[in-house]
Parts: structure tokens; sequence; C-alpha cells
DNA sequence: GCGCACATGTAATTGGTTACATGATTGA
DNA sequence: TCAATCATGTAACCAATTACATGTGCGC
């Protein structure tokens, strides 16, 4: 009964937790990554990253390590952080993700390497079944109401499918070359 | 130097207007748009559209009109509304927004089917133009980096480029239908 | 000596989420 | 008559944006 203290990490949380594993890193360094990697969606403003190391730090997923002579210091992610990340990776994923969040579908995927082989072929294989009914439905309903859809409004569906195919043939690609790669 | 209310919609707002350009809808047949259509990345609930209404009336981009005897009323463009979704058609498109704001772009094509075809096929070369640059710039970066990167940043990657390359195709396919379709 | 990148924050505002609240109408 | 859908809102909370503020260290 004590603190059951309901976490919800933003997706920057996140990203910030997967950028640390590993090696700890400064809130400038945070922000520069975010600037200047492909990572680039998440803001990268001192106004957001600051506020965020100071919330995961309540939160106890990062902890601040004071650095070497010049005073200046670190986040470096802890036991609970690590757990909340494991939790993130290996959450179910279900057919809002697929549909709606592929953004943070594609962010859990990069941060995941260090999970087991077949984790990530799961995780993969969950997106692509996903995908692939949700690709059927949106035909489905393609095939019935274009013709009473204007101009703009099936291109724009059509993108929709397209987009969908693509991530498709992504997860295929994915799954062999992470099969294929460190073969057991 | 009187009001120069710097009005800043959302793209939820946006959404809101090019819904309502053409016929009136109440704030409940949005939010069934919304929740139904494809459009559903925009969030439905009434905490959500209703502060939204009230915010646009605010500025006087819509204005509620009493509907029939039952006494429900509907939302409205007005003048000002369509002045501001116009400007928002025809603001030229520009780098960040092929690199991160594809949805918005997307929901600006599927709302301005009324502008003139020359319009909306140059504001497609433009996506296609500065897409096709930045795809460039991402395989560069690949060709590069990729034996540095880990596995699943590598394919995190790739899945940008590919995404990329079905936008830069999309865009072809829309160019080409715009052409043909409506014959001047 | 000047400017730039490094480095870390705070404050005000605001839009979105979630949850709550209410009432009418309709069909089983 | 009971549930579902229609229909419209409010209130608390919170994260992100923007702008401001400050100071250090390095290279030219």
């Amino acid at each position: 009964m004590e603190n059951k203290e309901l976490i919800k990490p933003t997706l920057l949380d996140y990203a910030i937790l997967g950028l640390i594993q590993g090696q700890p890193l400064s809130g400038y360094a945070i922000r520069k990554m975010f600037e200047e990697t492909a990572l680039g969606n998440y803001s990268s403003s001192p106004g957001t990253i600051y506020p965020a190391l100071k919330r995961l730090q309540k939160y106890e997923l990062v902890q601040k390590v004071e650095r070497d002579k010049t005073g200046k210091s670190s986040f470096e992610i802890t036991k609970k952080g690590m757990l909340t990340l494991q939790n993130w990776f290996l959450k179910p994923v279900e057919k809002v993700d697929v549909e709606k969040n592929t953004g943070e579908l594609m962010l859990r995927f990069g941060f995941m390497e260090t999970l087991e082989k077949e984790q990530r072929i799961h995780f993969l294989s969950s997106i692509h079944d996903l995908i692939k009914i949700h690709i059927k439905g949106l035909e489905a309903f393609y095939y019935k109401e274009a013709k009473n859809m204007p101009l703009h409004g099936r291109l724009a569906f059509q993108f929709g499918i397209d987009s969908n195919k693509t991530t498709l043939k992504w997860c295929k690609k994915a799954i062999s070359q992470i099969s294929n790669n460190e073969p057991l």
C-alpha cells in the first residue's frame, strides 16, 4: 500500500533513458544528441530537456553523478530506470500502436538491441501481423469508398496505405537481417 | 496599431477549419469525424474539441449558427477563417516540414482541393524536391556511418529512408493524377 | 578582446489528456 | 424501462514551447 506512485514516462523520457542506457551523458550532451542525430523529432531545447531530467530524477529513473575534476555532472540510468525501459520494450504491441504510434515503435526498436534475439523478432513480428491486418482494413475501405471520395481525400488515403505497406516491408527486412545476423 | 492579435492555430484547429469548409457541422459531428474517419490522428475527446471550438470562435475563425427547430447549433467557417485556411494552404513548404511534419503536409493536402490546379501541383512539387534532397542527405550519412552504427540503429535509420522514398513516390503519383484528372 | 560553443537552468503560457458531469433522445 | 448514443460541456493536471537569464572556456 506504500508509494505505488504511478509513473507514466513520456516518449521524451523514454528517449532519454534509451540514450543513457550504456553510458551516462550530461544534459548538454543529451540536448546535442536530439539536435544533431536522427532522433531529431524530439525537442532539444533546454526548456524541454532539463525539466525532463528533473522529472526523471524525481521518479528515480536516472541519477546525477558528479564527474571528474571539472565538477560537471552526468546523468546515469538507475536500476529502476533500466526496469522501466525493459518494461517498455516488452510491452505488447497493440493495434493502436501500429495505427497511430509508429514513431514510438521505432524509438522502442532503436533502443532495444540489448534484448534477446527472439524478443526482438517477436516485437517485429507483432508489428508485422498487426499492420498486415490494418492494411487489409484500409484497402477494404478504399475499394468500397474510393469512388465517393474527392481526389485529394483519395490520394491522402492512398498515402496512408503506401506508408503502412512500407512499414510492412521494412518489418520483413528487419526480421531477416536480425535472423541472419548474430546467428546463435 | 490596433488588435494585431497574433493567431497561431494548432493543427487541430486547422483540421476543424478544413472539415467545416463547405458545410457547417455540430461539435458532435466534428468529434465523430475525428473518431471514425482516417483523420483519426487528432483527438476526438470532448475535452479537446469543445475548447478548440471555443478558441476558434474567440479568434473569429468560426461562428456558431443556430440550426433548425430543435435548437441544436452548428459551426460554420467565417471569412476570416477561410482566409486563414488559404494562407495555411499557400504557406511555402519548408525543409523542416518534409523532415518532421509530414502529417501536417498531408492534412494540408487533404483539404486544399479547392485551390487551383497549379497551386496544388506546386505544393506537391515543393515537397517532391525537398524530400529528394533530404533523401540524398540521409543516404550520404548512411553510407558513411552505417558501419559504425549498431544493427538496430542502422535498421531504424533505414526505416527513415524507406519512408521518405515512399513519400517521394507518392508525390509523383499524386502529381500525375492531378495533372491527368481535371484537364483544363 | 570578442564571439561562439559549452552548459544549465527558470517562468509564463497554452494546448491536450483524462476524468467528471449532465441531460435528451431513441430503440430494444 | 434500460441501455446506448446523441450532445455539450468543465476542471485538474501536465508537458512542451518560447523566451529569458546567466556564466564559463576556448580560439582567433
